[in-house]
DNA sequence: TGCCGGACGTAAGTT
DNA sequence: ACGTCCGGCA
């Protein structure tokens, strides 16, 4: 047995396996066997003798979780050692202790959604006018708040904002009285009850003897204090990461936790994993190349363990959408030829905004492929309403899903009806839905909205009843007798939807046979903390597309990066500070170091944004990677590139001076401008159908278009391509 | 009173 | 190209 588990490590890995008593902190480069470091440190663990119920794996994403699951069963079968993302790990130690803080055992999650709900909500209540104050920024200001462990009080002391303190303030009064938490909270408040009540600390320590911690250069304050909790008495503590794929500071990463480990545990072992078992080494002088421009890291090098591989490559398209249908085209050519499956392929950008010109050059290929990108499939609106219902049955205080539960589908109940329920709970102290017999007894209500609403009340009373049985049969229930399911068949992409919520009773079906899941509530919970990815197939014979922040963690035989323009990578809101450009940086690097065979990189001169066309450039970092520029048709101006990039690296961007080609290949909507530019010149007066009169104010040349800036009276000043554009002169 | 369609403003990443 | 807001209609 023991020989399996260490057969087949190299000797550093070994090294972290077999290390046993005592912090260990292990720095991983990609593709390093991090992921075989600590399922085969558990396996080794277990095989000593070690209660699984000791051993405890965190990670930040049920994908990683999953797959550490599944592969410490194959070493060891039915290990029974609980492996989950943090915020599962705080949702259990809630449920179970959380009443000693005020947390109510019942709660229900709130995600980023509902947040933006509440908050607004909460706006509205302290007549805060959203047109001086945007909730969004409010939201990002109080997660942001949440994450450096800072609480209502504290944040008031900080009182540079005094309304965003206000608003936090009622926030979380809000979530109090709604039997609630966020996603934040989930972290924030285990933090806290290990801080405050030594007796569940203690004995969360003591029970945990094991603890590793995956990713470690992604904790924030709240998961790095929640980890140093767990491990003062017993400091069995593994964590590991690589400083250099730290890529959420924008979400209060802190990557100094990891830079600090040594420090917080002089005692700690170290073991580096440099060799690379994954890339060839062109991928990887690549990688290597570019994140040596990092100047807060500390050097490492990255070393390879496979021969050169086909050349990295990069290209320039001159827009989108060639760039996207050469993609497509290439990708179904390989498949086509045999060399490669559909499964093979990964497609990453940087905004999930991206990738839809990409799905249609695809769709149009007959390229089978699969997004993962933000939107969650639990957010999807059905789902959500769905979800709605089941919180309510479970928490009747839930005001919010009661909002979404009783408009869809639309039963009669407007606002004005909803305005007079929320006065009566407000002043009984309880919810909507507790509030409706009062609200009726008050006589306020008639007609359809009282009928409505008695309705409303007494189905949700006699669901109530089965919330202790399986779930997916409940749920089927409640969309049939809520006329939720014949609603929505109606609606635009009717089936579509309808499909989704069969998935949903799928999953549920799924985790009623589960004999220890924890039900109704926890199949809640556990929908609010599931992404996009955990649906994910690699098996299925698809190509992946997602974002480069997805992409953490996987790998694949052929990747694609297009879309490298500055603006986009590095992000625009990521420009101003260097700390935020490096992470930008390392998300490239992060990208890269996916493939394993071959690399495509690729950017487009041109791109639709907003509905108009702009003009771009490209990216910062690619001269950092060392290799030439394709253009799409050979030898064509390698100097303009070289031009542009040495002007970009001279500082602020200079406008593009393109070429303009005789021929434009495959592409028909170049017409009716003349060879010489086209009809406009500054001082035009010109008619669009959409913003009406305006006057040119710039043509310039735009590769083999023409881009013509316009000012309108109203909508400002824009931009056209000029053969694109419906602008009519009017001289 | 509630619902629907056109106008308007707006867009990072994830649990 | 998209969701959200407001005003008019049922």
């Amino acid at each position: 047995m023991r020989n399996k588990i260490l057969e087949p490590l190299t000797e550093s890995q070994r090294e972290a396996v077999t290390h046993v008593e005592g912090p260990l902190l292990v720095v991983a480069g990609p593709g390093s066997g991090k992921t075989r470091v600590i399922t085969h440190r558990i396996a080794y663990l277990l095989d000593l003798g070690v209660p699984p119920q000791h051993i405890l794996g965190i990670t930040f994403t049920n994908k990683a979780a999953n797959e550490m699951a599944e592969r410490v069963g194959r070493l060891v079968p039915r290990h029974g050692v609980w492996l989950g993302t943090f915020h599962k790990f705080c949702v259990r130690v809630l449920r179970r202790y959380g009443e000693r803080i005020g947390v109510d055992p019942n709660f229900v999650i709130y995600d980023t959604k509902d947040r933006t709900d509440l908050i607004r909500s909460v706006m509205e209540d302290l007549r805060i006018d959203r047109a001086s104050l945007d909730p969004r920024r409010v939201e990002s200001i109080i997660s942001r708040a949440k994450n450096e462990n800072c609480m209502p009080k504290a944040f008031a002391k900080r009182a540079d904002n005094d309304l965003v303190a206000r608003i936090y303030e009622r926030y979380q009064e809000r979530l109090l009285e709604l039997g609630a938490l966020d996603f934040d909270d989930l972290l924030l408040q285990t933090a806290r009850l290990l801080s405050d009540d030594e007796e569940v600390r203690a004995a969360l320590d003591q029970h945990f003897a094991f603890i590793m911690v995956d990713e470690y250069q992604d904790t924030n304050a709240v998961q790095y204090q929640i980890v140093r909790l767990l491990s003062r008495d017993v400091p069995n503590l593994c964590v590991t990461g690589d400083p250099d794929q730290s890529i959420y500071g924008w979400r209060g990463a802190n990557i100094r936790n990891i830079l600090r480990f040594e420090k917080d545990y002089p005692s700690c072992r170290i073991v580096r994993l440099e060799e690379n078992f994954r890339s060839t080494s062109s991928i990887l002088e690549v990688a290597d190349r570019l994140i040596a421009n990092n100047t807060l890291r500390k050097e490492k090098r990255l070393r390879s363990t496979r021969p050169p591989g086909a050349p990295v490559r990069l290209r320039a398209f001159e827009t989108e959408l060639e760039e996207a249908a050469a993609i497509a085209q290439e990708i179904r050519q390989q498949v086509r030829s045999g060399q490669r499956s559909y499964a093979d392929f990964a497609i990453f950008c940087r905004v999930s905004a991206l990738t839809r010109t990409l799905e249609n050059a695809l769709r149009h290929a007959g390229v089978p492929y699969q997004i993962l990108s933000g939107v969650a499939f639990y957010e999807r609106a059905e789902i959500k309403d769905v979800l709605a219902y089941l919180r309510l049955l479970i928490n009747p205080r839930d005001d919010l899903s009661f909002q979404r539960a009783i408009k869809s589908p639309p039963r009669g109940v407007g606002d004005t009806t909803l305005q007079r329920l929320a006065q009566v709970a407000r002043a009984h102290g309880l919810g909507l839905l507790e509030a409706i017999p009062l609200l009726l007894d008050s006589g306020q209500v008639r007609g359809k909205a009282a009928t409505s609403l008695k309705r409303f009340g007494e189905l949700v009373g006699e669901w109530q009843k089965e919330v202790d049985g399986p779930v997916a049969p409940l749920i089927r229930r409640v969309i049939v007798e809520s006329g939720y399911a014949s609603w929505v068949e109606g609606t635009d992409r009717g089936q579509d939807r309808l499909e989704n919520i069969e998935e949903l009773i799928t999953a549920a079906q799924q985790f009623d046979v589960e004999s220890d899941s924890g039900g109704l509530a926890q199949f809640i919970a556990e929908s609010a903390l599931a992404t996009d990815l955990d649906r994910w197939d690699q098996d299925g014979s698809t190509v992946s597309v997602m974002t480069l922040h997805a992409a953490k963690g996987l790998e694949f035989p052929v990747v694609y990066i297009f879309g490298l323009e500055d603006g986009i990578l590095p992000h625009a809101r990521c420009v101003d500070s260097l700390e935020q450009l490096e992470e930008e940086r390392r998300l490239l690097f992060v990208g890269i170091t996916r493939a394993q065979e071959e690399l495509h990189l690729s950017y487009a001169r041109s791109r639709a944004f907003r509905g108009a066309f702009a003009l771009t450039h490209p990216s910062r970092f690619l001269p950092e990677l060392g290799i030439a520029v394709e253009e799409l048709e050979q030898e064509m101006d390698r100097a303009a590139w070289m031009d542009r990039s040495a002007a970009r690296s001279r500082g602020p961007a200079l406008p593009s001076v393109g070429r303009r080609r005789a021929s434009g290949r495959g592409r028909q909507v170049v017409s009716g401008s003349s060879s010489n530019g086209c009809e406009f010149q500054v001082g035009t007066w010109v008619r669009h159908p959409k913003h009406g009169v305006g006057r040119v104010t710039q043509v310039a040349d735009a590769g083999e278009f023409v881009k013509v800036t316009v000012r309108f009276d109203k909508a400002g000043t824009r931009s056209f391509l000029a053969p694109m554009a419906p602008l009519t002169p009017l001289d």
